[in-house]
DNA sequence: ACGCCGGCGTAC
DNA sequence: GACGTACGCCGGCGTA
């Protein structure tokens, strides 16, 4: 039998106190939503940590209650709720009832009697009943099965923890409050008895009218005065408090039952609110909480697949489903691999949708009903063979590596929906999860931490499949408006989805790796590190410190060497690079200097050196990065496992890393740079004659700045000069201020400020375009860039300074960086093209942001310049011309 | 043992 | 508070 929880909620208390927990909050429109977002914050963790089978929600009536009638100034000190409240209160039970949660009211009734109703009358009926409130008036019901339920101290009140609080036992509550009075409802209690008083008393007499009756032999001159006088008081504070506990609740106690789930309009109400953040929470709890227990059914309406026709397809059945597939022109699915990694992945399973309400689930390699080698090969061939047909999913690239990876072919007509949604709302997620939980606002089963696909029980691995495959169906008509709505069609169309072909090839045909070298740079940077840590340990005076623990360097410098703390973390003294500088600079100690040198080798060794050779793929004996088309808010890309973006090149330990990524026997490695791409953009945006000149010109730019800002000839611009002019070029496009910049330069705020006005003075059409920028972010409430790529900013109107300051730098820096990520990526569908198309053998094999590298048979080396130059120069028309610097090497080191 | 977070550092 | 976009290492701490 299942244990039976039953949680009551009395919600104007907890209305009111979310209502003062929480900070002010706002929906887009100006109404406030604090309550709400902490009701339902309330209600949440209640149903997570407490898990009830059993729930409802009390209500005061509107009427005036008997108790009003008995005593004219009962609940009278109470003051108008603020203002801020009074439009949540509606709010709040609209969200009630798109919970779901049972509610009970009665006309005349408070919702303390309710409760006091429920637990004296369903009391039996449960293993468990749990008072959700504040009310100390309710602790009288508290007994072994009932407990009062603190949720904001999670608390529970037990008889013991009553006694412990109040001084009296759960029975003698009503005559405790009838002596002690409650000044939240004007209870006026018995004047010259405190709580103290009454726990004594009650504790010697047991009730209010023992009291009464034994009065005489009190000592105390106060209490004594006390029932000489007060006694009426206190009896009609008896009657006052006394709880009903015999209303006639018209529901069994089987209408109460509950199970959280996130219903659809849950979800749209909270997303109107502009709570995505709640959004996201409910989903995370979402799955967890609609997992049933042993022997519990899902109540209607809140399985998830309840509106999806799901069948598992096996060998028999597999004809009869293919016919109907087969005779499909559009379809979605989606596909489930074992890893992450397309090149050594298992496929799975593969789920299709082509109709609403429907979807198919095709187990491949589940541990058990798998489909034929004939069968597999029949699906795969029609549903990523096939130039005919439109196949809608979610992370093709994937898909298309798996396939070509493993002798199959992936032309068909693909849709990828991740990439759709990225680009018309590039600050969120994109995983079908999120994509579902946002834009259909239905939450999908996850996978619990830790489990695979085959762990999950019944139909779940079916209902976890096909959902996926039919959020994709109903996903590809939101996306396609979305698309049109947003003038968005071609970004996606003829920009994101042929890169991600053009990716997913780089990836697969990935970069040597010379092992040996690393092997030997391993072993010098280890001797130096060896070397620098007995150093240390010397200086130190053989302290075993662990240097890559800020905490524990912060202690050896700061404790045991007393030496001055410059700048503080979140946790304690900060020990980064620049502290470091500082203290070593002062010259107190060697320790601030070698820990420096230790931080550079060991973070060239962990990172790369020794991780490096890890990755590489033992079939091809290459690193196979992987590019991300859909993580970085302004267009960008970005690459994982390895990062092969951060590769470091400042330093010349590091750069020496470089000499480790070779091209394959026979060809050469070739690098083309932009040169000052987000500057040259700038220039363009804002027209202004001064830099749009010096592009033209080909001048440095950098020289160029200084000469206007210091107000010096060209020619006689100082390196120092120059080096300041650039720290506010680029600065300028993060939209750092004097404060960041005086940081950067290492000079005082006064001249920083100094620098960035007469840069504005100069460049006024600079500063006029910034300006534009955060206006028009302000307006439309998101960024674009030039080829329309938008990037919602929601803080760009906050009321917190420093969330509007963070918004609007946003608003300046995505549309350069975005603008600067377009024209790259039309860059290299071009190059693509243009090598497919003269058959060439050289490969384009990475993408560093304003960088490409190639792989290039030295017989094409010429041509392959001039492709490369071409394609990159020109790939979008500026009012500046577009500059590409080449380096060829026999390594990444040697580009030069 | 595992996961998450903070601190730090690498790139553009 | 103060400079944008990423990824990833390590220690430390909380939870299993």
């Amino acid at each position: 039998m299942q244990h039976k929880r039953l949680i009551v909620i009395d919600i104007s208390n907890f209305i009111f106190r979310a209502f003062f927990a929480i900070r002010p909050l706002h929906a887009p429109d100006g109404t406030p939503v604090n309550a709400v977002q902490g009701v339902l914050s309330m209600l949440m963790k209640l149903f997570s940590v407490y898990k009830p089978t059993h729930v409802f929600i009390a209500r005061d009536s509107k009427e005036k209650s008997f108790r009003h009638e008995m005593y004219n100034e009962y609940k009278a000190h109470r003051d108008a709720p603020p203002e801020e409240l009074i439009p949540q209160f509606a709010l709040i039970e609209k969200l009630i009832q798109h919970l779901r949660v049972p509610e009970l009211i009665f006309p005349g009734y408070e919702a303390d009697d309710i409760i006091g109703s429920a637990a004296v009358q369903w009391k039996d009926e449960f293993d468990e009943v749990y008072l959700a409130t504040g009310d100390k008036d309710l602790m009288q019901f508290v007994d072994e099965k009932v407990k009062m339920l603190d949720t904001m101290k999670e608390k529970l009140f037990g008889p013991p923890e009553v006694f412990e609080k109040m001084g009296v036992h759960p029975n003698q509550i009503v005559d405790y409050l009838s002596l002690v009075g409650d000044s939240s409802d004007n209870i006026p209690g018995m004047k010259g008895v405190g709580a103290k008083g009454a726990a004594k008393l009650l504790a010697e007499y047991g009730t209010l009218e023992k009291c009464i009756e034994n009065k005489t032999d009190f000592k105390n001159k106060r209490v004594v005065n006390a029932f000489e006088n007060h006694v009426d008081d206190a009896l009609l504070s008896k009657k006052l408090v006394q709880i009903v506990t015999d209303l006639d609740l018209k529901k069994s106690s089987d209408d109460l039952k509950f199970h959280f789930y996130p219903h659809p309009e849950v979800i749209t109400f909270l997303k109107d609110l502009g709570m995505n953040r709640m959004v996201e929470k409910l989903g995370d709890l979402a799955f967890n909480e609609s997992q049933l227990e042993e022997g519990e059914e899902a109540p209607q309406g809140q399985d998830p697949a309840a509106n999806c026709d799901i069948q598992l397809i096996n060998d028999d059945s597999f004809d009869e489903f293919y016919g109907e597939l087969s005779a499909q022109k559009t379809i979605a699915y989606f596909s489930y691999y074992d890893l992450d990694n397309a090149m050594t992945a298992k496929l799975e399973a593969i789920s299709v949708s082509y109709n609403e309400g429907m979807a198919r689930v095709l187990p491949l390699q589940l541990e058990e009903n798998n489909l034929s080698a004939d069968n597999r090969k029949k699906l795969l061939e029609f549903i990523w063979g096939n130039s005919e047909l439109c196949s809608y999913t979610v992370n093709a690239k994937f898909d298309m590596k798996y396939a070509v990876s493993n002798d199959l072919s992936y032309n068909c007509a693909y849709e990828d929906m991740g990439l759709g949604h990225y680009v018309f709302e590039s600050g969120s997620k994109h995983d079908i999860a999120s994509m579902s939980l946002n834009v259909l606002a239905e939450v999908l089963p996850q996978i619990p931490k830790g489990q695979n696909i085959n762990s999950l029980e019944g139909s779940g691995t079916s209902n976890y499949l096909g959902l996926r495959s039919h959020a994709i169906f109903k996903l590809k008509d939101v996306v396609k408006k979305s698309l049109e709505e947003n003038d968005l069609e071609k970004v996606y169309r003829d920009m994101e989805l042929p890169l991600s072909r053009v990716l997913g090839m780089m990836e697969l045909h990935g970069v040597g790796l010379n092992c040996d070298y690393l092997k030997s740079l391993e072993e010098k940077f280890t001797d130096q590190l060896m070397e620098i840590t007995c150093q240390i340990d010397e200086a130190s005076g053989g302290e075993n410190v662990n240097l890559n623990s800020p905490k524990q360097v912060g202690a050896l410098l700061f404790e045991k060497l007393d030496l001055p703390i410059i700048k503080k973390t979140k946790t304690g003294a900060s020990t980064d690079v620049e502290v470091l500088t500082k203290l070593d600079q002062m010259g107190l100690s060697p320790i601030p200097g070698l820990i420096m040198k230790f931080r550079e080798l060991d973070k060239l060794v962990s990172t790369y050196v020794s991780a490096l050779p890890k990755l590489i793929n033992p079939n091809t004996k290459k690193i196979h990065t992987h590019f991300n088309q859909t993580v970085a808010a302004t267009g960008r890309l970005s690459s994982d496992r390895p990062n092969l973006q951060n590769i470091p090149i400042r330093t010349e330990n590091g750069r020496l890393i470089r000499k480790a990524f070779v091209p394959s026997p026979g060809n050469l490695l070739v690098s083309a740079d932009y040169s000052q791409v987000e500057l040259r953009l700038l220039a363009h945006f804002s027209e202004d004659p001064i830099m749009v000149a010096a592009f033209l010109n080909d001048e440095d730019i950098h020289a160029q700045t200084a000469a206007e800002v210091f107000e010096v000839e060209l020619s006689s611009v100082t390196r120092e000069q120059r080096s300041s002019a650039k720290g506010i070029n680029f600065g300028l496009m993060y939209g750092q201020s004097s404060f960041g910049l005086a940081g950067s330069l290492g000079i005082s705020r006064r001249d920083a400020k100094d620098y960035i006005t007469n840069y504005f003075l100069k460049f006024s059409r600079v500063k006029s375009y910034l300006d534009e920028l955060k206006e028009i972010a302000s307006e439309k409430g998101y960024s674009e860039t030039m080829f329309g790529r938008k990037r919602f900013l929601p803080d760009i109107n906050s009321s917190n300074r420093t969330i509007k300051s963070m918004a609007e730098r946003l608003a300046i820096n995505s549309p350069i960086q975005g603008t600067a990520a377009d024209i790259i990526k039309v860059a290299m569908i071009g190059i693509d093209k243009t090598l497919s198309e003269k058959n060439m053998k050289s490969k384009m094999i990475l993408q560093v942001h304003d960088e490409l590298i190639f792989e290039v048979e030295e017989s094409e080396l010429d041509l392959m310049q001039a492709i490369i130059k071409d394609g990159m120069e020109n790939a979008v028309k500026l009012r500046v011309p577009l500059r590409v610097d080449m380096g060829i090497g026999v390594n990444w080191y040697d580009l030069k």
